[in-house]
DNA sequence: GGCTTAAGACGTCAGTGCAA
DNA sequence: TTGCACTGACGTCTTAAGCC
C-alpha cells in the first residue's frame, strides 16, 4: 500500500541558487541492451496482441525508470558529497576569519592598565 | 548462534517540468 | 496536449554491528 506522494519541490537550490549537479538533465536516448522497439500500432490485431503490447510497454517503462532511479541516486550522492566538502572548506575559512578578527580586536583595543 | 536495529540499495509509483 | 525524463516517497531486502 502506497501513501499519496508529496509534490516535488526541487528546493535543493535554495541555499545557493545553483543547479544541483544531480538535477542536471542529460539527454538519454540510448535504450538499454536487450530492448526491442515496439511493433507499429497498425500491425496489432487481436486483443491478445494488444495485451502483449501493453505488457511489453510496461516492462520497458519499468526498466527505463529503474535505470533512471539508479542514475538519480548516484547523482544525488555526488551532490551531497560535494556539499559536504564545501561545508568543510567554509568551516576552515570561518575559523580563520574569527581568529583574524580576534587578532585585530587585540591590536585595536585600548590598554586598560 | 539468534535477535534486534540502523543504514544503504533497490524497484516501483506518482507527480512535475519540459520539449515537440 | 502528449510523451518522456527526473525525482520524492514508500515498502522491501540485505548487511553489518551490537547485545544477550
Amino acid at each position: 500500500m502506497q501513501k499519496p506522494n508529496m509534490a516535488v519541490t526541487g528546493d535543493e537550490t535554495a541555499a545557493t541558487g545553483d543547479m544541483p549537479t544531480y538535477q542536471i538533465r542529460a539527454p538519454t536516448t540510448a535504450l538499454p541492451q536487450g530492448v526491442v522497439m515496439a511493433a507499429s500500432p497498425g500491425s496489432l490485431h487481436s486483443p491478445q496482441q494488444l495485451a502483449e503490447e501493453a505488457t511489453r510497454k510496461r516492462e520497458l517503462r519499468l526498466m527505463k525508470n529503474r535505470e533512471a532511479a539508479k542514475e538519480c541516486r548516484r547523482r544525488k550522492k555526488e551532490y551531497v558529497k560535494c556539499l559536504e566538502s564545501r561545508v568543510a572548506v567554509l568551516e576552515v575559512q570561518n575559523k580563520k576569519l574569527i581568529e583574524e578578527l580576534e587578532t585585530l580586536k587585540d591590536i585595536c583595543s585600548p590598554k586598560t592598565d
